[in-house]
DNA sequence: CATAGTTCCGAACTATGTCAGGCAAAGACG
DNA sequence: CGTCTTTGCCTGACATAGTTCGGAACTATG
């Protein structure tokens, strides 16, 4: 117990870099076996160690499935902060930035259905993401919405509709016709529908009506 | 296996009795456990036996998912089934009648969370339904199609979005909060949505459609 | 009761997540 | 260089999972 340094940057970067390893092989592994088909014999396997060592760097499998979850998350965010840099400043084009920012949308999630899965399905067993990786996820979809507002979709109703409607089509996409576009095509006319709907009903949610509802979760 | 004669009365009728109660019994446990949490051992527990004794009635557990899966289809043809009988005959009130069935779509789907996993997403590790069950789901689903067209939504793109947009409000409100109505309440809002965009947009697909849908007003 | 068929169980095999020690290489320090 | 501590990985083992096998107990029917 004496006191450790601060600057145990050798060793610290080479654990950091085998967690990272290891989270780049989990995605891998989830990518061919789906993501309950995860095993960390199979994970230490590829990552060139038996499954007791994976414990040094994770407490437990939740911890990976947490760690993939945040990490997720954060592509989430460069995805997405990806395609509006530019024609942001204002509304100049609002259809065809909305029709770009859902074709992005829809397009990380089909891309990889198994991090759609994971991130925005809640369907493994016994997991949930610990409060610090729900924070990144909260504050990832808190930026998500800013850039619906500037595309002229606001108001909670407004903003839960929007989402609804294309983690329903990317749901459908990926569950019924996985690698055609059955349902991605309809993205154009998807936002059509959702702008005309937005243009035409009144400012939804009272704003300071109760919003709170995102705090409603137990199971177990 | 079975499909020889057609009187095998007494043996046969208890065996499906006990298959009925495994179901029974599983689906139960699935609802506290979670899909995925459904053990043999624990539902042999359930249905008065050892799991072993389960392989009399079910060759595997997926058999036990498959049939739940061709249960629940079943359970869904009739739920839907139910709120359309009288105001059929033809479009009186289609509105009326577009909102009572989502609502009804939207009810199934969340009062039991898990039957929505196990029919609408694709979630368990290894299982796809069999033939047989999936046809037992591609009939119902035309069932549900041939409501839609009732209340004016045909074509294949129209039927397609919106089964996307109820999905998804079922899907967000079962993941993101449980027990309340974030996004339930969204429902009307959803279906005047849909059929206004329904009006305006063209025949899409192809489908017989003897009389057209509506008149296209333009747009596009 | 005898016989055939059906239902069930105990034991066991394999695969999974996880814990407890152990041992050797790497780093710190004289 | 030789220690001593830390770090990184491994072997062994346990509990629980799905599933198989062989035999006991039941049921149906003569």
């Amino acid at each position: 117990m004496s006191g450790k340094d601060a600057t145990p940057s050798r060793v610290e970067a080479r654990r950091a870099a085998a967690a990272a390893g290891i989270l780049e092989a989990a995605w891998e592994l989830v990518r061919e076996q789906g993501l309950a088909g995860l095993t960390m014999r199979d994970l230490g396997s590829r990552s060139g160690m038996k499954a007791q060592s994976l414990y040094s760097y994770f407490p437990s499998k939740h911890a990976i499935y947490d760690a993939m979850f945040a990490q997720g998350y954060r592509e989430f965010a460069e995805w997405m902060a990806f395609g509006s840099e530019q024609a942001s400043s204002d509304g100049r084009a609002p259809r065809a930035e909305a029709v770009r920012n859902a074709h992005r949308y829809v397009e990380f999630c089909v891309s990889d259905p198994v991090r759609f899965q994971l991130l925005f399905l809640r369907t493994i067993p016994g997991f949930e993401p610990s409060p610090a990786s729900y924070a990144v996820a909260i504050d990832v979809l808190e930026q998500v919405t800013a850039q619906l507002a500037e595309i002229g979709v606001r108001g909670a109703k407004h903003v839960d509709m929007w989402t609804a409607v294309m983690t329903g089509l990317a749901s459908q996409q990926i569950a019924n016709d996985l690698g055609g576009n059955r349902w991605a095509r309809l993205v154009d006319d998807a936002v059509d529908m959702l702008l005309a709907h937005t243009g035409r009903t009144p400012t939804p949610g009272r704003t300071s009506a109760g919003r709170s509802t995102t705090r409603s979760r137990s199971t177990r």
